[in-house]
DNA sequence: CTTTAAACCTGGTCGC
DNA sequence: TGCGACCAGGTTTAAA
């Protein structure tokens, strides 16, 4: 479960790796991905040097000079650096750099994504409809009010939508919803102005503390440098269901099941809108 | 149009 | 010990 954090962590410790190192080879040990990696791509990313390591979303790009290679980790996507060729079971991609060594793509669960893109990676069909980044001041609380104008989902379903913020997942929803002291089940059209102001900043609050923290939200995440990046972070309420919420409210964290989901609330610090007088 | 559910996939856990 | 059921997650596609 990479999100938005785990993938920037991920940028930010392979950038200095691979930067200025050429692809000698490519080798493809399981194509079939979320989609099928191309039949051309080898070809097109061999010999070209990495000009820079980028993110949009939770899509990682590897800047080419006319290429973009376009990296997704779904849900259990890790980029190492290894001496060796690719081995592991589930070491789909390798691609060995000028300094011998490779950049190994695994991903056990196989929701992830590799694909190669000769226009600019902006108006590539996977970028292009993406909501802005949330940690940009494109992402602020009249654009966020505005798309929630009407819409009669849950907010935590909307905050997990793609299209309307870039990069937040399951745990940083719930989390952010928590630190807004919004109530998951709140239909998105229904937010207050203030609660849209309070969910804006809440949400850039926990994405840049997760940051800070280096990613954490992944079971089975391991930073680029092999080290595992979730041991410094703690939820305040994801997967804590029955435990005492960390505000020491007194109430416990409850689970709830949204669109196939898992959500986390206090139930204290984020009333239910009908308790409001706002339902 | 909006919203929801199913699909993709593997590995870990839980109950029997 | 084994086995089935279920859960985790991001995104797209199909269905309602």
């Amino acid at each position: 479960m990479p999100e938005l954090p785990e993938v920037e962590t991920v940028r930010r410790g392979l950038a200095p790796a691979l930067t200025n190192r050429v692809i000698r080879e490519v080798m493809i040990r399981r194509r079939r991905l979320r989609e099928a990696i191309p039949a051309d791509f080898s070809r097109r990313v061999t010999g070209k040097k990495v000009q820079a390591v980028e993110r949009r979303g939770k899509y990682l790009l590897l800047r080419l000079g006319t290429e973009t290679c376009i990296i997704h980790l779904g849900m259990s996507g890790v980029l190492s650096l290894s001496a060796l060729p690719p081995h592991h079971k589930h070491a789909h991609v390798g691609m060995l750099l000028d300094d011998e060594r490779y950049l190994i793509y695994t991903d056990p669960r196989r929701f992830g994504l590799m694909t190669v893109t000769a226009r600019p990676p902006a108006a590539h069909r996977l970028l292009a409809a993406l909501g802005p980044e949330p940690l940009t001041a494109a992402f602020n609380h009249s654009y966020f009010r505005r798309r929630l104008a009407g819409k009669k989902m849950p907010i935590k379903t909307a905050l997990m939508d793609s299209h309307l913020v870039a990069g937040v997942g399951n745990i940083y929803a719930s989390e952010s919803l928590h630190q807004a002291g919004v109530h998951p089940g709140t239909l998105a059209g229904r937010l207050s102005a203030d609660d849209c102001r309070r969910l804006t900043a809440a949400i850039k609050t926990v994405l840049r503390q997760a940051l800070r923290a280096g990613g954490s939200s992944m079971r089975d995440f391991i930073a680029a440098d092999g080290s595992p990046g979730y041991f410094q972070t703690r939820w305040l309420v994801y997967d804590r269901a029955g435990q005492p919420c960390l505000n020491q409210c007194g109430a416990q964290v409850v689970q709830l099941r949204q669109s196939g989901r898992s959500s986390y609330y206090c139930p204290n610090c984020q009333p239910s809108p009908e308790m409001t007088g706002r339902g």
